[in-house]
DNA sequence: CCATCTTTGTGCACGCGTTCACAAAGGCAT
DNA sequence: ATGCCTTTGTGAACGCGTGCACAAAGATGG
């Protein structure tokens, strides 16, 4: 398959055509009308737009369950990082292996840092140690941070943090499930009022009316979730 | 500290005033003008409609690494989550403990979920094994999916999916790194050019002029990351 | 060489979330 | 009881991302 049109590569990662050229039109004009993209010379353009072709150096800091996880993680190497070493205070821990690599003690983080030219570092310690961690390796020289640990970072301007927090990942399913649970309920409830007809309750379902419109007084307080965007 | 008002709780959350507001006036008209909200009351509110008053069980499938330090987590446990079981196809695994619970084998994954009333469920398996996991979940009544494995699932209407990408987190800030990268380059150019005048370089840094504004032809093709929103 | 057909690149409009700004509400001191 | 001061709740405006729709471009066949 040497080309591809936008049509193709919308409809497989389930977005807009539209949408999907004008963002490849941000990194310029690779197609060619009339036919598509070139496969092999969009992914190249793409991967080095991304920064898949530099490769980028990681510290992790934190070997405790979900650290030695990451280290031995293998989807990072194909897109680029390499782990350069794993940090952690507790001396038990210190030259211990783990995934092929010796694990060194918190002393040895800065040194590491400015050898290996790490400017993307990864936090997997407990929620106490984060910020600490965090100032260190702002310090050494890290300018991009990954964090583990369920706590909001300082950082200085410049300094990017993404945050991952799994428990909220979590949460937000629950959140949705609670309202499928709500909406289905007040379906049922409105299905049974007007049992008059034999109505198609599948299809009604379907259709996901707006259900949950405004506070049904019917709790002390409203047990029912309110409505919010999205 | 009996009441908050939005203006602290913006400051520490980072955000708008304005739009905390409007989003607690969703939930309803719990502040009192003049003085705040009050702190208990207002965590309660948040709690219910979040669903953390609720009992969530949840199952986590394939323990390996990342599922292993998953399952031990304590974090979901404090959020309202609680692991139902640990599901795993490798027969070495089954009966072994972890976290103090004993990985059960795939064969039980369905009279798991229905005993235990699950409808949230967590695929830390091999890419490859994502999908046919994700079809036995939704088949056996999980509405809710957190997907670890680096794969787009299909799932029918009514599913909830959300993927959580660590090598996409960690591309993230190298795209923005890489940016940054060549931001510097440029103001470093452009200083070089008009070095006439003693400016001051660290203020024009804080200042974070548009740099990289159209496509510079330096290199054969641009070196440079193009211009595109956010 | 021209006509036709496909697909790109993009101007424009729409919708939604965010922010501003202010009237209304309530506490509190006099 | 009255007036002042603080803070909420929200209408209106703004900005930005998304989607529509189409002209331009290029390939392809006659
Ligand atoms: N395990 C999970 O699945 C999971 C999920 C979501 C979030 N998290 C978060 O990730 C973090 C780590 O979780 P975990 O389960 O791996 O915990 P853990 O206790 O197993 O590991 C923490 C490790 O950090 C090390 N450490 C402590 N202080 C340090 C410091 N100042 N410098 C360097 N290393 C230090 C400890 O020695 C330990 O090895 C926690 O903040 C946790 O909330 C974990
Ligand atoms: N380890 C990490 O830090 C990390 C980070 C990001 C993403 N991931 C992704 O998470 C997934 C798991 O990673 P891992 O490092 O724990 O891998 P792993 O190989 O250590 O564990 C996978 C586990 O899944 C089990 N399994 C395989 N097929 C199964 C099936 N059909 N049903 C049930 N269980 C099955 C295996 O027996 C094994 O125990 C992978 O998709 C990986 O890409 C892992």
């Amino acid at each position: 398959m040497p080309t591809v049109s936008s049509e193709e590569l919308a409809a497989a990662a389930g977005v807009n055509s539209a949408k999907l050229r004008k963002d490849f039109s941000y990194l310029g004009s690779y197609g060619t009308r009339g036919v598509g993209y070139d496969v092999e010379y969009l992914v190249y353009q793409i991967s080095r737009e991304l920064g898949l072709t530099q490769d980028w150096p990681v510290v992790i800091v934190g070997i405790g369950n979900l650290g030695a996880a990451l280290a031995g993680y293998g989807g990072f190497a194909s897109r680029g990082f390499r782990v350069a070493g794993l940090i952690d205070a507790d001396r038990a821990m210190t030259g211990k292996q783990v995934a092929g690599l010796t694990v060194r003690h918190t002393d040895e983080l800065e040194p590491l840092i400015k050898e290996s030219g790490v400017s993307i570092g990864v936090i997997a310690t407990p929620a106490g140690a984060a910020q600490a961690v965090c100032n260190r390796l702002v310090e050494a020289g890290v300018t991009s941070i990954l964090n583990f640990a369920p706590t909001v970072l300082n950082v200085p301007e410049g300094v990017d943090v993404r945050k991952v927090d799994l428990s909220i990942e979590l949460q937000i399913l629950a959140f949705h499930e609670q309202r499928k649970a709500g909406e289905e309920a007040e379906l049922r409830e409105a299905e049974a009022a007007d049992a008059v007809q034999g109505g198609k309750p599948a299809a009604d379902a379907a259709a996901r009316p707006t259900a949950a419109k405004k506070r049904t007084g019917q709790g002390p307080d409203g047990d029912v979730p309110a409505v919010m965007p999205a």
